[in-house]
DNA sequence: ATAGTTAACTAACAACCGTTAGTTTTAATA
DNA sequence: TATTAAAACTAACGGTTGTTAGTTAACTAT
């Protein structure tokens, strides 16, 4: 029915292991074992660890980095925006949580260009959602607080909601989102 | 001045790296390194490498256990609750944010007991933080959304601080507790 | 000065790590 | 049925890991 290849295979193997344990303390051997294999065949299909690692990391970094750029570019209220943002991280949250663990908690453990791509894209995105605060705050759409602690505190919650998401049961993906748009942006008090 | 033992700055330096790199891929002779002397001499101040992770992450778990506690049985309105967990969490962040990095992503690496310790720690810090929620909904003081979207939303925020707090600058404790109140409890959209 | 403690050192261990080379099995195609 | 390609295997490598044993140098108290 849904034939995904063997590599396929092994990365959303590793995924899972990685958001277990972290990317160091997940070996080669470990992986295998799950997929009823030795270690050494996982080489006919991946280049190496690492290579793995990208694969996870960075599919999902540019998903995020395009998205928003779209985002930003919409001609809608700040409002909207932020609610489309909210909207992207739960979608994806939903689709692949471990990748999302990996590329919250193993993305220091890439190189090289990798590394700095990745860096690259993560700053990109904070100074966009930064942008839309900005604006926001200058159409008085949003409340004058200080920028960093609007964005570090909703981003925070849309990133670790992979930590959570899965937890809790009787949600679905509509009224997730509801909740999630009405704490964030209006906070909890009566 | 604050001739602070060997065995502490073993621990300090290692929190910072396992911050860093987490805790798999911290190995003893990085430490060794940074304290510039070779790994065997670690040996005469802590017992094992897990031994450091106990240290680091127990005491502060602890503290939070301890905290919350207190808070729950405090005869103060809920809103006061929140605000008391608030600058819990802002006063251990700002105190030691190398520990809290280490709790939040390398709890895992705990093993038998310390972690089942910890563990059930964190569900009863949970259970408390869902109690003042609930009251709060019951007294009107707070909203009545999903339970788990608040907590989840608040305690994400609060326990993630850590990654955010020194790359900003220009901040007060003050202020930033007064932002973060009223951000999370109050929201963003005037 | 002497004895005792502390904390550094060197050397090494057994286990495990990612990875390679070469070989055999499996499964699809001709 | 014979051929071929994919994907598994065994064996092993050089390096790294946490840790132990035994030794030496430097303070501390008697």
């Amino acid at each position: 029915m849904k034939p995904i290849d063997r590599k396929t295979e092994i990365i959303n193997c590793a995924a899972k292991l990685f958001k277990e344990k972290g990317y160091s303390a997940v070996t080669m051997r470990d992986i295998a074992q799950v997929l009823d294999i030795k270690a050494a065949s996982l080489y006919n299909h991946i280049k190496s660890k690492q290579e793995i690692l990208v694969l996870i990391v960075i599919e999902i970094a540019e998903e995020f980095t395009n998205t928003i750029n779209e985002i930003v570019l919409s001609e809608t209220t700040t409002i909207q925006k932020l609610e489309k943002v909210i909207q992207l991280h739960i979608d994806i949250t939903i689709r692949n949580p471990e990748a999302l663990a990996c590329l919250n908690n193993d993305w220091m453990h890439l190189t090289d260009k990798e590394l700095t791509y990745f860096i690259k894209m993560r700053e990109d995105y904070e100074e966009n959602f930064r942008n839309i605060i900005k604006s926001g705050i200058a159409s008085n759409e949003i409340k004058n607080i200080n920028q960093e602690v609007i964005i570090f505190s909703m981003l925070s919650t849309l990133r670790t909601l992979y930590l959570w998401y899965g937890k809790k049961k009787g949600f679905t993906e509509v009224s997730l989102k509801n909740n999630m748009k009405e704490v964030l942006l209006n906070g909890i008090v009566n």
